[in-house]
DNA sequence: GTGAAAGCGCTAACAT
DNA sequence: ATGTTAGCGCTTTCAC
């Protein structure tokens, strides 16, 4: 500690996550603790439960606490939510290292590790294309981050690229109330137009749960049918989402494996560097981590 | 940070976590930040990626780092696994305030704030019997941790209160690996028995979404039927479980919420309490959480 | 090669 | 009230 002071170093470095209880915040947690341990520093960890004046009252506690460098998951405020980020800017520009994870704010210089989110979406989208989907969806929170942004421009590439109808039908959910109906007044409301989506790309792991839930219940039997390469007739839509949950069953979808961990891992690899000095870099570096897509639509 | 040296308080706390990919330990790690956010003091994490000896280490480098208290969720070992608690123990005996969460130590004296496990085991038993089961079953890892021998006590309390197989039927799982055949040979050699259970109790819910699948699986109409108390036949027997996961869709079994995220709350108020010097107990003091108990079964 | 001294930045105690 | 000083514990430097 008095070794902290007087080097000029704490061997601590800081973590801001936007909300602990998502569970995809764990498993980058797990990457950089992996390589926190390995290098012998400390993390100092702060969560901002998903309020953003938290982030900045966090960010600036952190500060203070003179850690070496910073590693952020910047808040994800709704589309057109007030979002004060006066703290990051301050942290940023106070020189002190620091790297965005799977996310990174387009405004403010950083380096970052981030998912190949528009790439995974537009691949994604191609398979649902390729199973005989004429009438993909997206479906998404109406979040305002570069992580979702990307992911609905890789599935409007993909769809315009097939020549599918355009613009393809999308539903941007308004808030993050499990319970709300918004999802199935979306499903109904397509329903009586006669053109049911027979394909869904999901942004969330949760909301594609619930999405197969509200169809099974709109319809047991399976709603639209979609001719499959084989020429035999599935039932229901296809669903393919971001994210994985539960190993211990399989879905029936098309899954979007993220590396979490591996962002976690890169970020904090990065970021050490950084303090070490190893690499200087003035400019903001972006790194994009490759996407694993799991095809678990035979098992359901 | 001066500031810490010279009054000998840093006003932060260190947390050890087995691992934080378990879904619970968010909301554990929720109700610490609450407390910690709100009381100006920092939390210094570490975690043991389900590795023991990453346990002793991050202990050993927070208790370096001085810290003003230690918040511990043991790690959880496999019965028979070799498990050194000597840094546990260290670190508690170095007189530094600490508080245990979820479980605690049988050996070591330490002030611990833990669920109400037997009591919640006995009464969701109790209600599987209400329900009509007659041969319930325990399914749980085999791990040497106070919160699964508590409820595998309140399990068999009820059983045998209620005068039903002596002893019970009970499956403890020696490894962790979700792909694991484990239950389903279990299942299918109950089912060679001819007294297949009618009723389940899972100690973890990740399990009990594995054992629906399983059991769908090995049987589509539903295998045991069970007179319900209107006298009503139902399909596939129930399964009860801790935890609740997905609040996206109903998952037709008896849940019970552990109350994770009061007991990370009240956890480090405790702490603080101690390192304030409010409390002095030299005695270890154990502080039981009742836990909710919701019943799903009518919506599958 | 070994030992002593200055100082990291702040705060509590003391002196004015 | 306001200002000054000693010292938290370690590391680096400088002197021997």
């Amino acid at each position: 500690m008095a070794r902290s002071m007087r080097r000029g170093k704490t061997d601590t470095i800081g973590v801001v996550f936007p909300d602990v209880s998502e569970a995809f915040m764990n498993r980058i947690l797990a990457g950089i603790e992996t390589v926190a341990l390995e290098q012998g520093v400390s993390l100092m960890i702060a969560t901002s439960t998903l309020d953003s004046s938290a982030e900045a009252r966090n960010l600036d506690t952190l500060m203070d606490r003179s850690i070496d460098g910073l590693l952020l998951v910047p808040y994800a405020p709704f589309r057109g939510e007030a979002y004060d980020n006066r703290a990051i800017r301050r942290a940023m520009e106070s020189g002190i290292p620091s790297v965005c994870i799977d996310r990174y704010l387009p405004g403010i210089s950083t380096h970052a590790v981030i998912g190949a989110d528009r790439d995974a979406a537009r691949l994604t989208t191609e398979k649902l294309i390729a199973a005989g989907c004429r009438r993909p969806a997206y479906l998404g929170f109406d979040l305002a981050i570069t992580t979702l942004d990307e992911r609905r421009r890789g599935f409007n590439n993909a769809t315009k690229a097939a020549g599918l109808t355009d613009p393809s039908e999308e539903k941007l959910l308004t808030e993050r109330n499990p319970d709300s109906p918004d999802i199935m007044e979306w499903l109904t409301e397509l329903a009586g137009t006669g053109r049911f989506p027979d394909g869904f790309l999901v942004s969330t792991d949760g909301l594609a749960l619930k999405l197969r839930w509200l169809l099974e219940k709109l319809s047991p039997a399976g709603r639209a049918s979609r001719r499959t390469g084989a020429g035999r007739e599935r039932s229901g839509p296809l669903i393919a989402r971001f994210g994985e949950d539960s190993p211990y069953f399989p879905t029936g979808m098309i899954s979007v494996r993220q590396p979490h961990e591996e962002l976690g891992r890169r970020a904090t690899k990065k970021l050490l560097a950084l303090i070490a000095g190893e690499v200087i870099l003035q400019n903001q570096q972006i790194e994009i981590i490759d996407m694993e897509i799991i095809d678990d639509t035979q098992h359901h």
